[in-house]
Parts: C-alpha cells; sequence; structure tokens
DNA sequence: CACGATTTGATTGCACACAATCGAATCGCG
DNA sequence: CGCGATTCGATTGTGTGCAATCAAATCGTG
C-alpha cells in the first residue's frame, strides 16, 4: 500500500505547501512594490541592500551566499543599483578576480527612508509581532531543511 | 515615539518574514527542480498542471486567478505546454476574446507520474504530514491578509 | 618554479513575473 | 439599434532566477 492519500488528494492546489510558499512569496513582492519604487528599489534589490546595510563591502559570491543567488542573478542586479548610484563595485587590488560591493553615501543615507517599509507593512498585514516572528522563524527552519535535502 | 525597535533590527535580513518566505521559495523550487524535469515540467508550469488537473478547461483569466498570474505569465508558460503536448489552447465559438485551456491525453496521463512528485518531496523534507499541513494553513491565512491589505 | 585544479565574476540562453498597452469582441445603457 | 465602457488575451519592455560555460587569476602540490 504506497500511500494512504488518493492522488487526488496527494495533488490538490490547496494542499500543497509549495504552491502556500510561491503564491504568499508573490502577494509579498506585489505589497512591497509601491513602496520600494519610492526608493528606486525592486524587491530583490531591497533585499541586497538589507544584507549590504548589515555587512558593507562584500564579495559577489558572499553576497550570493547570503541571498542564496548566483552571478548570473546578481552580477546585472548589482549593475542596476550601481546605475541608480547606491553601491559601487570595486574590484580588489589583491586579488583582481574578486569584486567587492561597497554602499555609496546615497545608499547609506537610504538605510533611513528604508526603515519605514517594514513598520508600513508591519501595519498593513493585521499581525501581532510575535505572530510574525514565530511564522518567520519556522520557515527559516522549513528553508534549512529543503537547502539540507 | 515611532518605534520599540531600532532600526537596525527592524532592517536585519533574518528578522524579515519577507525574506524568509522569498528564500524559502526558492528552495522549494530549486528541490522540485530535478523531479520535474523528468516530467518536462517547469515549477510553474507544474503548478498550473496541478490547476488543470483539479479543474480541466478554465479560460486563461480564470487560471490566472486560480495562480494569481496574469496573462503575460501565462500566455508563453502556456504557450510552452501546449508545444510539450500537454495542453490544448481553444479560442471558444461563442465569445472569441476566450481562449479556454485543455488537457491532452498525454496531460492527463502524465497526472499519475506526477503523484510521485509530492510523495517523493514529503520523504526528503523531514517533517510530519500534521506539521507541513499546520504551515500551509498559515501561509495561506497570511497570503490572503496580504493581498486583502 | 611549474602546472593542473580551483576559485571568481561575467556571459549567454531560457523561463518566468508584471506593468503598461493594444486590439478585438462583447456588453449594456439609452 | 448605437455607441461608449468593459472584458479578454496578446504583446512589449524591464527585471529577475538559474544552468551552463568561459576566461582570468590564484592556489597547491610536487
Amino acid at each position: 500500500m504506497p500511500s494512504p492519500r488518493s492522488a487526488d488528494e496527494l495533488l490538490r492546489l490547496d494542499n500543497q505547501l509549495c504552491f502556500a510558499v510561491y503564491s504568499t512569496s508573490l502577494a509579498m513582492t506585489k505589497l512591497y512594490q509601491p513602496h520600494l519604487a519610492r526608493l528606486r528599489l525592486t524587491y530583490p534589490q531591497y533585499l541586497a541592500m538589507l544584507a549590504l546595510w548589515e555587512s558593507d563591502g562584500p564579495m559577489v559570491s558572499e553576497l550570493g551566499a547570503r541571498l542564496s543567488l548566483d552571478s548570473g542573478t546578481l552580477t546585472p542586479l548589482l549593475k542596476r543599483l550601481e546605475a541608480t548610484g547606491y553601491v559601487e563595485r570595486r574590484r580588489a587590488i589583491d586579488d583582481e578576480r574578486r569584486v567587492h560591493i561597497h554602499l555609496t553615501a546615497a545608499g547609506r543615507k537610504l538605510k533611513a527612508r528604508a526603515a519605514q517599509v517594514p513598520e508600513c507593512l508591519l501595519a498593513a498585514s493585521q499581525c501581532s509581532i510575535s505572530e510574525l516572528t514565530a511564522l518567520t522563524r519556522e520557515l527559516q527552519a522549513l528553508r534549512d531543511r529543503l537547502r539540507a535535502a
């Protein structure tokens, strides 16, 4: 007896954790978009800036490890952030393969305005902080298990 | 007093629910990818097939509402599914604006093989069914609140 | 020091994802 | 019936996301 559930139950869209994650991620992006547009950022660009505000000057590969994005995604994204004026891409002198990403003055200054974004969305979500924190931890745990699998 | 938290805490990447959702979604996609490649499906194509196995013959807009994707995404995706031979796009005779999406015999036949995918990933996730079900419901609730906001 | 292996960012090609716009078809109100 | 409003899918342009590949630079072992 292979499975206790029917194929229909197993394949029902509303039973899929993967679709719940996927559609929540799309809904999240749409909610952030108008707020981020005022900062001249896309959603993945915003995540990159969050990482840089925490730790300035990483190599592209280090930033990629933090965001789990590869160079094929990050290279054009970072070039656009550079074009907007928020970061600078500097090749290391001791190892010319490396490119380090540094915040510009405008990029550092943006942090204050960006702090209003999570505050604003916190209010919009209609959830308590503890609720959101708990869900965040659950998802991080799931993500880490998926990566290990 | 605007906020009880500092800007640093508020902007920390690991405190962001949005990043937890985003990175979990990417990890999920990567885990599914090799399984779906054997079925000649991408991850969003798989979600579209799940919707069609539940309810065959919807309009493009109906399918879009189910998946929360618009025609700019679905039109090329469905053309690729048609090229693979899993669906057929038929313009309605009574209203020629409408395009209905129908499973082909190959598309219907695929369902049996696809049923192995969630079974396989269920095992890989190292989670109990009840755990996954609870998280799925929580995310659906969050998603619906985000859409309403 | 030499040379194969590795690391690193860049590039290319394919597939979403969505905003904006379009044109055709239909609807609905007067 | 007529005509403006609406609905519907398609198209275009921008921006990810990733696999595969590349070239340059560095590392490591002998």
